[in-house]
DNA sequence: GCAGGCATAATTGTCGACACCTTGAGAGTG
DNA sequence: CACTCTCAAGGTGTCGACAATTATGCCTGC
């Protein structure tokens, strides 16, 4: 399989072409609630506005529809999806499942020099948050960054394609609409740190269920929110 | 959720516009090796040979990358995938999780109703598959007719748009492409009836085991006449 | 006052043409 | 002979315009 099968997404290669450009803003536009959830997506509007025609920037909707940000009918246009409960907990039986498989393979697939940078990763975070407690997107990003670690430590494109392509903008998207508070920002340190540990020991099983585990609460701690929001509308 | 999130594929819905017909053209035409593995997508070529514009084309192309069919690299262009032994190993992990996840639950979703549906299904199959023993076209799409199904009862739009929009089309396309073959034929129907005796037990977790264990012997199956392939070249 | 149909306006799908990039062949040089 | 550079040819990315479809608002009729 040539390398360049883990490259599709832009996220992760130089932004070379224009469809490239209007994706990226798009995508962070949408996850930031900018174009908020369930507002008509009109083609002509948004090219004026990122100064693109109307050709690169369908490009870029067909890959905003690959990763669930939008929803797309025939002769009609696309919408910002919604975020809803049922949504959010088939995103994470996903996570779960898909994850879990990640972490068995990690535990196989990653080289010692590649356990080692995570650590050190690890340790960094710590600092950095110890530092600026409280401060939710430094966490964020470097709680994405620690999974996004583990899924290419799978070696699997397929599931790389899927985690990391495809599910993970609206992932965040659950996560900064609905913000992430409390006391979990510090408990999922040491969530990763013992997933960490099962992978540097290669028990793929123990690290399996400890990433269940560790998405499952993060679900519930989103769930809580969304439900809270809903109920105050 | 909205139900024509499910309606992304023109497998599953009519294919009203110019795209979605040459999509399903170029997808036949890649699966059964018409366009062999390998081989170099010129889009002012086949534009030609369908009677479309390269617009229409493109966006085909862009929804053959999301399957996995094709391989673009930016400014240099597209390419049919490769079968691989790598490759395989790594699509049938994903299925095995997956679909082993779409069992334990559609032993909680599916309906009674569906559950006898899908049961008149297999009498159907081994009916004909008695008729036409050995001929592996009626086989392979029951097959397929069976993991449909069972994917449709997780009830999990996301689920369901990875397995039967993204990788199914790989999946046909080495089955196809490597041929089905011996005693397996037989054995799988007696695989899925158990399957579903599990899921009509509302049994999941057995489910889930015994669809890993057919996929796994599936996979075994194809690995075998793959490595012979390329032993002959 | 309300339902239904019609015409208009706006939006999406498609087309052909142009600009830019990549690639491969061939000339030139060490 | 090997290597580099140039350049032409083909292909991809992008553009603006047209055709087909859908949404909107008005009008008519009940």
């Amino acid at each position: 399989m040539p390398a360049y099968a883990l490259t599709q997404s832009p996220t992760l290669k130089a932004a070379v072409t224009a469809s490239d450009r209007v994706l990226l803003e798009i995508q962070r536009a949408i996850v930031e609630g900018d174009l908020p959830p369930g507002s008509k997506i009109s083609e002509p509007d948004l090219a004026r506005r990122f100064h693109v025609s109307r050709a690169p920037l369908r490009e870029a909707l067909a890959r905003l529809e690959r990763c669930h940000l939008i929803e797309r009918l025939p002769n009609v246009g696309a919408r910002v999806v919604k975020l809803s409960v049922d949504g959010l907990v088939s995103l994470y039986q996903l996570r779960e499942e898909l994850e879990g498989l990640a972490c068995r393979l990690a535990a196989e697939q990653m080289s010692d020099e590649e356990i080692e940078q995570m650590q050190a990763l690890l340790d960094k975070h710590l600092s950095t948050q110890r530092v600026r407690d409280g401060e939710s997107y430094y966490q964020e990003a470097g709680d994405l960054d620690f999974h996004y670690r583990i899924i290419l430590g799978s070696k699997n494109p397929y599931l790389i394609n899927i985690l990391c392509d495809e599910l993970y903008f609206l992932v965040r998207m659950y996560r900064v609409q609905l913000g992430m508070n409390g006391p979990r920002v510090s408990r999922a340190f040491d969530e990763h740190k013992a997933i960490l540990h099962a992978i540097a020991n290669r028990d793929g099983e123990l690290a399996d269920l400890l990433m269940r585990r560790h998405i499952s609460a993060s679900r519930h701690n989103i769930e809580l929110t969304l439900k809270n929001n809903e109920e105050q509308i």
